[in-house]
DNA sequence: CCCGTAGCCTACTCGCGAGTAGGTAAAACG
DNA sequence: CGTTTTACCTACTCGCGAGTAGGCTACGGG
């Protein structure tokens, strides 16, 4: 084989738009969740992608644009795995355990996505925080709204809305701190550290210290 | 007064060297709190400082440092406030309770502050996140231990190192993101928010969607 | 087979901001 | 009062990386 054979071609095979801006989105995921958005470069996107610069411009836009639209087909990714795992007609409790089994299995199996979603949560302005706090939101509503109706269905007058906002938010933000945690700690089962989770929030510190236990209850298919 | 006395003087009063890094710190803070370590300039610090700029490099060093410097100083406020709030002897719920209600109370009082702390929490890489790691490991090693000491203090054998490290984290967690919903809520009294959270980590939900409450319980010296 | 379209590239510009060269001068000391 | 020390400044350099100018060519359709 000749030395010109052997170097990687000037240009790589045409592919359908939507396929390359596939292949952009994924590299964009690996490098922005590997270096956060200001230091990833677009060089190294490139690189990782296979592509020319232009091509991303063209495609995706600007860096900004770029980032944006990962955090949104990761956090669609997201919504859809807790969606795809909680059942409306199941008691609350068991709702929350799925909504967080099914949380937790995507922080698994996903971890760039979770990194890229979670690494600039706090991020300063520009579309991206936008978006990012959308799927928070999203994520707080449906805790909130899952409270709202645990609480009315136990014929207690309905809270007030900030209250359980307010906890909706809290349980937010202590998944997401587990969820890290567990990134440093990949030995304990996914399950159990759902378990955790749900024992904390639904049973409470007072409850565990004295060593009741939150199980979950059996269901008609066996997990 | 001539147009030139209405100017601001070429140079500005002398200080001694700490008073002019306390004001130096002063400016950074806000300035980083307000745009994140990327978007806040060296510029716009050293207006808001009133200094030149190869002061600021001289007594802080490069802008990573400063930023480092920031978190260090900020981070020490924020220990020292919780600390100063918890008595050891305390039953375990009412340490919990007053960590949290200092805790409520500093970002209350110094909201740059804890937007510098928390908003950078998950910057990649260099000096300042190791600074911020650390903070928020004696935070979770602090409710670590109140969780150990609780467990066997009821003469459970000690719980499983990893759980209450989890719990920990996750606690943790939900009081960053309860401060940060909080700021957005700043209506909402700090004992009543610094309350819901109590609620939520010690009472459970399933406590609480049942119309259980937990109160501090009444101390000597009344608040 | 030729032409047009869309996929794709290299080499380069330009603006931004971290950081510094080269100096001034206020204040303290002898 | 002169000298030294330390606080302080303006004007500037330089590197970096986002973004683009100007073009090539693979492939499909007529």
């Amino acid at each position: 084989m000749s030395v010109d054979e052997q170097r990687r071609p000037a240009r790589v095979k045409r592919l359908p738009r939507e396929v390359r801006e596939r292949q952009i989105l994924d590299a964009a995921v690996r490098v922005f969740s590997q270096h956060g958005y200001h230091n990833a470069s677009m060089d190294e996107i490139s690189d990782v992608a296979g592509v020319s610069k232009p091509m991303i411009y063209a495609y995706l836009g600007h860096k900004e644009d770029l980032f944006a639209a990962c955090i949104r087909r990761e956090a669609s990714l997201l919504m859809d795995a807790i969606a795809s795992g909680v059942r409306a007609e199941s008691p609350p409790d068991m709702q929350l355990w799925h909504g967080l089994r099914a949380f937790f299995e995507f922080v698994a199996s996903q971890r760039e996505s979770w990194k890229v979603l979670h690494r600039q949560a706090t991020s300063q302005g520009g579309p991206f925080s936008e978006e990012l706090l959308a799927m928070r939101s999203r994520a707080i509503n449906l805790v909130d709204a899952l409270l709202v109706r645990s609480a009315t269905s136990r014929g207690l007058g309905e809270t007030a809305t900030k209250a359980t906002e307010a906890l909706a938010a809290a349980l937010v933000g202590a998944g997401e701190s587990l969820a890290d945690w567990w990134l440093d700690h990949p030995d304990v089962p996914e399950k159990v550290v759902a378990s955790w989770l749900m024992n904390l929030v639904w049973m409470g510190l007072g409850d565990l210290v004295d060593g009741a236990v939150w199980t979950p209850t059996p269901e008609a298919a066996p997990e």
